[in-house]
DNA sequence: AATAATTGTTATCGGGTATATCAAATATCG
DNA sequence: CGATATTTGATATACCCGATAACAATTATT
């Protein structure tokens, strides 16, 4: 027979939510990584995991994810730019950001307009509301997010390790 | 009317499959990133991005994608486990692992066997080939990805980068 | 003016991740 | 022991994200 709710199932949901493995004191006895710890693409991605998961619950009241406040963020660093440019500059393509733009505009963070130069562009801004949410997750961003991130690393080492991502995000 | 192939669409289908901004000497003229530089997980995620492109290129010759690579460590390191058991430790969940070790069965890299104690369970073992096709692809890992990694970033970097993303992917 | 290119859009496909559910086998407990 | 609960592998399914093809409207090129 098949039981929906049991405490093992919470856990099981719980873990799974978050994509983390479950050995730490969990019922697998601790299996052996072997190589898979110097992958330093193994650990990146589960650092970018438990980094968006992180960023999800502290910018969970403003109901944004990360690529939606970078959507924001760039919007108000560049004004009167098109689609076009604003998903090349995010490495969305154009396709998909057509329903990400709806989602911003169906919640008034943002507006197409009609561009008067080109007819065929649709010049994006902020709305109020949006300028307004985009200053309140930036706050819960820094103060919570970003904050934790330097206290578990420490002011310096979050500043080198930042630094690396960005060559490697370039150079490489 | 459309037009498929062109030089521009080409330009665009390459870039678009590494999924990168495109502002060197493109077309946009270089938008203000502005705060998003300095989010840790938005670096995080397109380093990530960068890191697991190299490594299907370095090891294209063998068609295994990180995913894969790490199920043949770990089988390798940890002989007489079951699915749930190397599943959980990669932070697959079970029903989607039945298809990756599906596709590694159906290429001879492991095979399940049915354990004597415990029939609900298989036990999985790496074959010959996949023992002989992990060699060559850790050799491939070594040599071209990580060495690649090791010489962008420094060797002392290299180790300081992991150790904090391995920090982060623990304790945070 | 004819042709090519660009912009936003739709449809669609594939991969990764998540949940619910099932049959078979095992464990637990009255 | 026997009834119930749990575990294991598996299937079906759904959602999100990334990718490609194609299209209408508009603009650029020649």
């Amino acid at each position: 027979m098949t039981v929906s709710k049991t405490a093992s199932d919470a856990a099981r949901s719980s873990r799974a939510l978050r994509r983390e493995p479950v050995d730490p004191a969990g019922d697998d006895s601790m299996l052996q990584l072997g190589e898979l710890s110097g992958l330093l693409g193994y650990s990146l991605k589960r650092a970018q995991l438990k980094v968006f998961e992180d960023f999800l619950r502290c910018v969970a009241p403003l109901q944004l994810t990360p690529a939606q406040f970078s959507v924001l963020l760039l919007l108000d660093k560049n004004p009167g730019r098109n689609q076009t440019e604003i998903a090349n500059t995010l490495g969305i393509l154009r396709p998909n950001f057509v329903a990400m733009l709806d989602a911003l505009e169906s919640r008034d963070l943002c507006a197409r307009m009609r561009s008067t130069n080109d007819r065929r562009s649709h010049i994006l801004v902020l709305t109020d509301r949006g300028r307004a949410v985009l200053a309140r997750a930036k706050k819960l961003v820094a103060n919570k997010h970003e904050a934790r991130l330097i206290e578990v690393l420490g002011p310096a080492n979050h500043a080198a390790l930042l630094e690396m991502l960005a060559k490697l995000a370039q150079e490489f």
